[in-house]
RNA sequence: GGCCCGUUGGUGAAGUGGUUAAACACACAUGCCUUUCACGCAUGCAUACAUGGGUUCAAAUCCCGUACGGGUCACCA
């Protein structure tokens, strides 16, 4: 049997990290084994559905280098792959389980649930739905149903004994089956709960392999009494433990951090983000830690997975982007840094942008950063601070050297980074002045500050005017 | 509250009974390099196995209790 996984999510036109986390693990285990990579969208809550979300999902995956196998734009032989699509055939397969006997009809209102609730509540105990309508006769269920009275299905649970969850991550796991809700698959407005047409999806779509998050862990119980009702085989869990925030706490789009989209605005590579995340709860045999998806699909193994949760760190992924931005080649680079760069270029070259950009290759954590790099190439005022100023002061030198760039470069005929270059190693002779004094008067001058790019470059992007003119 | 899961330095983590006086990476610090910074390289730092009890010749590694953290108990997914 070929190995198959699904990513699941709900089309909420959102993805927060541990999502991505989630399809990236559920990618590898299908690449890894040589299967397939299945989207599956589960839009059966209608309150929450949004335009465009399916494509966004396939764009962040694009992004991601992700490939699907099979999904709502390109299907497969088991689609369609939208869960609104399928509802006869969630109605089918209840019915089959009302037929024998592993679930029933609920007449119940939501009010009359609602009382029920409550004095569960005041005796604080777990509300539990009691079974009462599992005792209806024959004829009053099919009374009600041809008076139209709305209905949903339940699943009827065992009271007593274990169930047992095997799970690669967690091991093997035993739940109380005298916890378990009669869980309603059908709802009354014809939809099944996220937990039916999960089942029933997995099974049709030969799903081998069920990833996702822990969080779902207790519930596999009910699935798989679910899966033993049908007759069907249950397919292995693997579930992964949360991503938290750089606060520990729960990821939330408040934390602003959390969301794919948002970190790849900001100018974090997708490769960078997707080696970064596989990284979080997951370890290879190797001290490795770059890794190509490539390499990925050779080297991920399921059972190395974590059991806890982990944090999301911005610093780490900051270092494997600066990596990631390194590797690129300057032309790629220059495609990349572009758009981010939002100072004002009018009346600049090509030429001289590019040549702004590529010095910082080698400095960038994120796209959006190279703005405060370069930010005193674009100021027009300089504004030297207090101790600069005294710096500039404190040696009878200092005039003399600033006096001697200023003849030298007014010279220069051609400009470029060689010439200035040169200037500067005639300054050093012409005035036996070397170390700090030979180049920190000069930067402050011209720039206001005491770091910057290489001293060359820094001339050569000012522009010979700018300089004479700060010089003076 | 019941049930389930987790707990190795600031962060990601390796290690699953014995050369681990606990690797590696990020962060941080220092040094070298560079006529500054950064990059790169090197070194160091961090008083890290939640806690108490067992089992064993030997435990971060196995068992039990406790604490702390998280998850879950919907006609939401």
């Amino acid at each position: 049997m070929t190995p198959r996984t699904r990513f699941a999510p709900s089309p909420t036109g959102f993805m927060h990290i541990g999502n991505l986390r989630t399809a990236i693990f559920e990618y590898l285990v299908a690449k890894h084994n040589g299967g397939k990579f299945i989207l599956r969208i589960e839009d059966t809550d209608q309150n929450r559905k949004v335009e465009g979300a399916i494509d966004f999902i396939y764009n962040t995956l694009k992004l991601c280098d992700i490939k699907i196998d099979e999904g709502p734009n390109n299907e497969g032989e088991f689609g369609p792959y939208i869960q609104s699509e399928r509802l006869d055939l969630y109605k089918k397969y209840a019915l089959e389980l009302v037929e024998k006997g592993h679930a029933y009809y609920c007449f119940c209102t939501e009010q009359e649930l609602e009382e029920m609730r409550e004095r569960a509540n005041a005796r604080k105990k777990p509300f539990l739905y009691d079974g009462r309508c599992s005792k209806l006769s024959k004829e009053t269920i099919e009374e009600n149903l041809k008076k139209g009275v709305p209905y949903v299905i339940r699943q009827k649970m065992p009271k007593t004994g274990t169930t047992i969850v095997d799970d690669v991550v967690y091991g093997k796991i035993k739940i109380d089956n005298s916890v378990l809700d009669d869980q309603i698959l059908l709802k009354s407005d014809g939809y099944p709960t996220y937990n039916f047409a999960n089942v029933v999806d997995d099974h049709l779509m030969q799903i081998t392999h069920v990833i996702r998050g822990k969080e779902y862990l207790d519930q596999t119980a009910k699935y798989n009494l679910l899966y033993d009702a049908f007759g069907w085989e249950k397919p292995t869990y693997i579930h992964v433990a949360m991503v938290l925030g750089s606060d520990g706490n729960k990821l939330s789009k408040r934390n602003g951090d959390a969301s794919f989209m948002d970190l790849y605005n900001d100018g974090y590579l997708p490769e960078a983000i997707v080696n970064y995340l596989v990284l979080l709860g997951w370890s290879p045999e190797t001290n490795q830690e770059i890794f190509s998806m490539e390499e990925l699909i050779k080297n991920f193994n399921e059972n190395r997975i974590s059991k806890s949760s982990s944090q999301y760190d911005v610093k780490k992924l900051n270092w494997f982007n600066a990596k990631y931005i390194k590797a690129l080649s300057d032309e790629d680079y220059l495609k990349f840094i572009r758009p981010f760069l939002t100072h004002d270029v009018r009346g600049k070259s090509e030429e001289w942008i590019n040549k702004l950009l590529l010095i910082y290759k080698d400095h960038l954590s994120f796209g959006k950063e190279i703005n405060d790099l370069v930010n005193i190439f674009f100021n027009n005022e300089i504004n030297i601070s207090k101790e600069n100023e005294e710096f500039l002061q404190s040696d009878e030198n200092i005039p003399v050297v600033i006096n001697a760039y200023k003849e030298e470069i007014a010279k220069i005929k051609e400009w470029n980074v060689e010439n200035i270059a040169e200037v500067i190693t005639r300054v050093k002779e012409k005035t036996g002045i070397k170390g700090k004094l030979l180049y920190m008067p000069i930067r402050i001058k011209i720039s206001g500050i005491e770091h910057g790019p290489e001293l060359p470059d820094e001339i050569y992007l000012i522009g010979q005017d700018k300089v004479l003119e700060r010089l003076s």
